[in-house]
DNA sequence: GTATATCTCTACTTGTTTGGTAGACAAACG
DNA sequence: CGTTTGTCTACCAAACAAGTAGAGATATAC
């Protein structure tokens, strides 16, 4: 199970992408629209923006914008900055990778099977993007 | 990423189904082969013999075993007995069910997503066994 | 029937993560 | 200048993760 704090950055992210173009999105606006404590939304919105998912703009006017079309956003890369490794094992993990303590990998049962599924899962999260997050009418 | 407590389970199990047929296996062995803490483990396995995934017999001669042959005890189910839900969000969960608060699950973005991941993960693990997890030589 | 081996159960601990909240600060704009 | 907005630091309570300790219950062997 991904974290509320995951959910909701995704949740943000798709209003945005429903949003795109039309300038910068108040905190406020997407905490209120999309029913997320508005301070938690904040530090998301905030490292989001640090890794260059989004920009901002301060004062009258301000807000926070999608920092590129929303289709080339792939969910893998948000998944990965705010909830961390996709794969089930660190011994699995593409871009967190951590040696497993004692098990061999190349004969490790479970090893196998992990990546497996780490495959499955990549196939969708690498292809899908934010702009499959935009809420039908 | 899955618990420890999981990941312990799963090649407790995976050397189980490697010594199916010959007998109880002491806790105290299958800890030392797989190097896990014993008295974590035996609450895992406790756990997992509550949901008759495991047999035990006491005395000496005692030990675990497993309940069915390893062929027939998906992954998916050892899965939902330790982690909990394998999908990623409650409101697409088929065994952990949960409603939404507030988005309609029928025009939400993320559910249509995480529906798919679910589907995906869920192919290989209902398909693997912890047969599976036997080790290789 | 006593000793020993083995699983079973309850309770605790310690550290980390989750899901927040409060409030000062800094930049932009009018 | 003052208002509007994002930024940053600090704090908090509850839950969970990962274990540890030790007494209890049963089965077997002698």
């Amino acid at each position: 199970m991904i974290s509320k704090k995951t959910q909701y950055g995704l949740k943000a992210l798709g209003y945005l992408a429903g949003q795109y173009g039309k300038g910068p999105v108040l905190i406020a606006e997407i905490a209120e629209k999309k029913n997320i404590p508005i301070k938690f939304l904040e530090s998301i919105l905030l490292q989001l923006k640090q890794h260059n998912i989004l920009e901002s703009k301060k004062g009258k006017g301000g807000g926070y914008l999608l920092a590129a079309p929303p289709k080339r956003t792939s969910l893998a890369a948000v998944y990965r900055i705010i909830e961390g490794p996709i794969a089930m094992l660190p011994c699995v993990s593409l871009n967190f990778y951590q040696k497993c303590s004692d098990c061999n990998e190349k004969h490790c049962g479970l090893n196998r099977v992990m990546i497996m599924t780490r495959d499955a899962t990549l196939k969708i999260l690498e292809k899908r993007t934010i702009y499959d997050l935009i809420d039908e009418p």
